[in-house]
DNA sequence: CGCTATATTGATATGAATCAACGGTGGTGG
DNA sequence: CCACCACCGTTGATTCATATCAATATAGCG
């Protein structure tokens, strides 16, 4: 656990191995998993500087490096460069939530954890090995999820997670088991996956 | 439509009257509305500088300063100190997406259109004028939303926000009508919302 | 060995989508 | 002034996807 929803951080820790997932919680119980952290990615940047908006927690070991928040923004206001680099990558994060809210807010089960998953696999694939799609179908790719993380992260329950991987797996979409997956369908996957409408093809209004 | 999901937008607007929508459509026909625009808040920020990945549309006329893209990052590289207010908006903005996010991800019809609806209340109300809630109860609010909005805005559907909106009407929650938000029950609606955990009762995993 | 977390499966319940029809309303043009 | 039309909201009947409840299996772990 490094930091839970309500304390007060102020650092920014940069992973550089281990995965390390955001989430809310809820009154209720429930909660959302906002993002899976990977290597080369910040945690604990959106913030007021007061209390954190939400838990940030280890699914692995993790190595990585930790930064005071202040220095760190002294930094920035002394490189431009800097500042503008974390401006990117502040705006970045915000194209990824609108992605991941269109995911949970118009796509059934097996669209939601198909966009996931194929997001976590091309996040794990260095970009030198793009343009092999083709190659890296059936290579299994180690992701330390549970159903549980899935269902959390997709709002979905971790019982119909169960039944929906099932489900893909019959349909020779996907295999993932044990934190294995396996991509064995990626252009039928994202097309369930809905990527983003051609918008040519769309009358404007 | 200031411009389409696909354009090349190499500006970045501040509105400073008036509403503009920001969404992402699919193919098939469906979209989701990412954010409501309002005066003093900017439009087009959110990009690489290639194709927009969403769509900006207004809702009414609209005023506003239009800033050529490529000049405003090359004052943001001038100015450390607005570099870093950019990077802080494009934060913020994160922690926007991520509450709509938990939203719809974890909320039924009445609790997502209770969020959406407070918030726009909360931003419509100038912040000298918080602490009296009481006060501002039963004050219509200009708020130039159909219910297909809030339809597209919480991922359901305009048939189910109308039977939604009848409801909450009944139960004293709120008045929706042409353009006119009432809030009647602001306690009631924001348990209703489920604002953040107190994250101190909640037993840390 | 028993513990806990995880996954699976079945039966049932429910919230929301879908399909369909209809009424109001504002704009536009004849 | 009226006829028409597009958009918006409402309501009912039905279907469907997902949640919920419950039981069981399995594996890792101290």
């Amino acid at each position: 656990m490094l930091f839970c929803q309500g304390d007060v951080w102020d650092h920014v820790l940069f992973i550089r191995t281990g995965w390390v997932q955001i989430y809310r919680q809820f009154p209720n119980g429930q909660r959302l998993i906002l993002r899976f952290v990977l290597p080369g990615e910040p945690v604990g940047l959106e913030s007021d500087g007061g209390a954190m908006p939400y838990t940030a927690e280890t699914m692995t070991a993790v190595t990585g490096c930790l930064i005071g928040r202040a220095g760190f923004f002294l930094a920035c206001a002394r490189s431009p460069a800097l500042a503008r680099g974390v401006a990117a990558l502040a705006m970045r994060e915000t194209l990824v939530a609108w992605d991941h809210l269109c995911s949970v807010g118009r796509q059934d089960a097996r669209g939601r954890i198909a966009a996931l998953l194929l997001d976590l696999h091309r996040r794990l694939t260095p970009p030198t090995e793009r343009e092999e799609v083709a190659e890296r179908e059936g290579a299994p790719v180690r992701v330390p999820l549970t159903q549980t993380h899935i269902a959390d992260a997709t709002g979905l329950t971790s019982v119909h997670v169960s039944r929906t991987l099932k489900r893909m797996r019959q349909e020779r979409l996907l295999d993932f088991h044990k934190g294995e997956l396996v991509i064995l369908d990626s252009a039928r996957l994202g097309a369930l996956a809905q990527p983003d409408a051609p918008s040519v093809t769309l009358t404007p209004r």
